[in-house]
Parts: C-alpha cells; structure tokens; sequence
DNA sequence: ACTTATTTTTAGGCAAAACTAAATATTTTT
DNA sequence: AAAAATATTTAGTTTTGCCTAAAAATAAGT
C-alpha cells in the first residue's frame, strides 16, 4: 500500500533529478513545500520500502520501482489535465491544482480506459510528454529555449519551462499557445528582449519570458 | 477545511438516516467497516464543527451545514460513476470503488463541467437520483419493491436496493437492467419465489433478488 | 423488578505526516 | 586551516484517525 503523500514524494523525486544526479533534501523540501526535517523523515521511509536510493548528506534517487511509482502518477497526472483541458474546456492554467489531487486515484483500469476516451494522447496541455501504459516516454522533437533560438529561425512552441498559473495566462493573452509557428525577428542589446513574429504580427517579450518557452527546432 | 474521512462519515449518517431518526453508532460502525469506538470519537469532532448533532447514547443526525455537505458528496459519487459507465464503459458493478475516491476531489467547477459534460443526467447508472447544483433531489416516481407488485401489473425496473457487485452481476446476466419493462405472472407459494415477464420471455426469480430490485408504478 | 444482553462511551495506545528547535555535517569563504 | 555559512539530521511535539480493552448506560427477557 502507497499513501498520496509518498507518491507526491516520489514524483518529486524524478521531477528533481536531472541525468545521473539526484534530489536534495533541501530542494525537495522548497518543491514540496516543507520543512526539510520532514523530507528527510519521509526519505527514511521511501528507503525502507526500497523505492529510493538515500545516504545521509547525499539526498536521494529513484530505483527502479520508485521510478516505475513516480511515472504512474506523472502519466496519470498529465491525462487527467489533458481530459480537463480537452473535455471539460478548462483552461491550461486551471488544471494543475486538479491533476494534483486526481493523480492519486487508484485503478489502473481507469487510467487506461481514460488514456482511451482521450484517444491515447502523446503530449497534455503544457505539451510535457504522457508516458504510455509501460510507462515509456518517447519525445523525439529536438528543443531549446525561445532565448536560445537564432534570428529568422522558425520554430514551433511545444512547452513551457515553468508551468505558472501567471507564465500559462500570459501567453494565452499574447497568444503564444502550443503549436504556434515563431521566430525571433530582433535581439535588444540593452536588456536581451526578444521582437518575435507570430500570427502574422510582431511583438516583444521580455527575455525571462523567452527563458521559459520551449520550441521544437526540426 | 474538510477530510475525506468526515466527508464518509456525513454521507453515511446521510445514507442511515430514515424520516426524523438518525443514525446509530452501532449503524455507522458497521456501514463504515470501523469500530464503535472510532465513530464516537468521530461524532464529537463533527458536532464540535457544527454539522451533526449528537447526543450521547442517542445517535447522530445532520444539521444544515452537514446535509448540504453530505449532499454535495452523493452529488460528486453519482456524478463520477455517470461518467465511468457513460463516457468510459465500465459496468455498472465496477463503478463504486472508484466514485468513493472521485467523491472526494476538492473543485466545484470540476463538479459543474462534469454535470454539463455528462448532459446534466438525473440519475445514476444505479438509478439513484443525481442532487443538482443546489443539492435538490427531484424523483416524482412511483416505486415499490418488485418482491411486493401485484401480477400482471406491468412496472419498470428503476433502480436496486444493495448495490453490491453480486447482485449486479446477477441482474446483468438476467438482463434485468434499467429501464426494462416487466411483470409477475406467478408467485410460488413455497419459497414466494416469482415468476417474472420480461423481454419476451419468462424466468424465475428468488424472493430475496426481487426485495432488491425497485420498479416504477405509475 | 431484576438479571442478562447489547450498545455506547471512555481510557489509553499507535502509526502517519507534518512541525519546531537544537545538534551535527558539509561546504564555502577568508 | 580555521571560521562562517549553509544544509541536513535528530529529538521531541502535534493532529488525525484509527484500534483494543474495560467501564458504563440502555434495552430486553424472565
Ligand atoms: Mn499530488
Ligand atoms: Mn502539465
Ligand atoms: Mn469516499
Ligand atoms: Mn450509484
């Protein structure tokens, strides 16, 4: 038996480690929410269960079935925002809160009859890829950061770094939603602005903001 | 703030409380699978936030605040085994397990964009009627247990008392299921089991399946 | 009315998941 | 290399929601 508050650990715990290095105590404790006593307290347990790898100082990782845990909830996580966004017309900066809490419902049978209904969807709202029923993730698009684009370049927007309520409704506003062909018409020297073209038009945006969108560049 | 757990236990006072009397510890212990002792412990917290009165020794009932929140708890259940039958093609005796989860999700949009999505259904795959947004049951049916039809009245099944997956499993492969019409040809005088009518053809029923299967008789 | 059976409550305990405050390790700076 | 800063762990506490065992109240049977 897994409680939610595992599994929230867990899916930290992969949302935190980048290429062979895992998540600190502390970095988890700021991603979670939490003082880091708690982290450390729940890493004890997530060890016992043999979920994750955790050496004192050293902070923690996944093995393979604390991985195989963090994906499920990941995949359910993004189906569920996906069924909000595209059945239920909410907005892609309304589902996250939601998806929070629905990622924790137990039956696999209704993640697959929903991965299904959806018709088996390879990317949810923010364009992060949905693992598949063994939950493997393939994403073969090639992508940079907006900031990092060349000028006259065209790319298309597949994403966003950081997936704020304030980022999603900012770009919904400007219209720079999913799918959108882009390129980068000037650079401003004095504050590394980016002029893009887009919908016909051009517009600029702030280069924080271009820190934060990701393209797919082939 | 609200734990599922209260939440369960305001729906079953709810569910255990017939006109004016309200709901025993013994009753709720043995509806919630839990001992006595715990639903004591669970009444005070309960009546301390204002939302059942309870009396030692003399059971619980809800107050306005506890009724509207159990309300709103079978509206969400009824909702999401709508969906899950409806939109994923569960059957009606996989559904219950999964609804007690999806009852306790946190959104009243969510709620709302689910009645909409669902056509605004008025009952459920069980044929227990569905509270609208202001927690109103509207049911104007007639009904009457099918155990107490007088013969060759024809009636439509609407709904079963237990909804136990035995039962409902049974009914499906008698193809007993919403909305059939039927009527009692005989009734056996050594055991009262009947004799029922229905989709052009004949069949026997024990005494006990037909005191759970509720019929419309007007 | 009194005894017995049943129901309900009280008292005490436990595990999960968070917290604060203090102690200890590790890392960084001088 | 020592001092200072930062990160992490330990120790002890709290709340929630359940449990068992024992006591007390209520209901039922004779
Ligand atoms: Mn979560
Ligand atoms: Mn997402
Ligand atoms: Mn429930
Ligand atoms: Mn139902």
């Amino acid at each position: 038996m897994r409680t939610s508050s595992e599994e929230d650990y867990l899916k930290a715990i992969y949302a935190l480690s980048n290429n062979n290095e895992g998540a600190s105590t502390n970095a988890l404790a700021n991603h979670l929410s939490m003082k880091a006593s708690s982290i450390t307290d729940m890493l004890k347990k997530l060890s016992d269960k043999g979920w994750v790898h955790y050496e004192k100082y050293k902070g923690a990782s996944l093995n393979i079935d604390g991985k195989a845990i963090a994906l499920s909830i990941v995949r359910k996580h993004r189906l569920w925002e996906t069924f909000l966004v595209n059945k239920l017309n909410f907005k892609w900066d309304e589902v996250h809160e939601i998806a929070e809490q629905l990622e924790h419902i137990k039956s696999n049978e209704l993640v697959d009859r929903l991965d299904d209904f959806l018709g088996n969807p390879k990317f949810d709202p923010h364009g992060d890829p949905i693992p598949n029923k063994d939950y493997e993730i393939t994403d073969s698009r090639k992508r940079s950061y907006l900031s990092e684009v060349k000028i006259n370049r065209e790319v298309i927007i597949i994403g966003v770094k950081d997936s704020s309520a304030q980022l999603l409704q900012y770009l919904e506003k400007e219209n720079m939603i999913l799918g959108k062909h882009i390129s980068v018409v000037e650079i401003h020297d004095f504050d590394k602005s980016l002029r893009i073209a887009i919908n016909g038009k051009e517009l600029n945006i702030s280069e924080r903001v271009a820190q934060n969108v990701l393209v797919q560049t082939n």
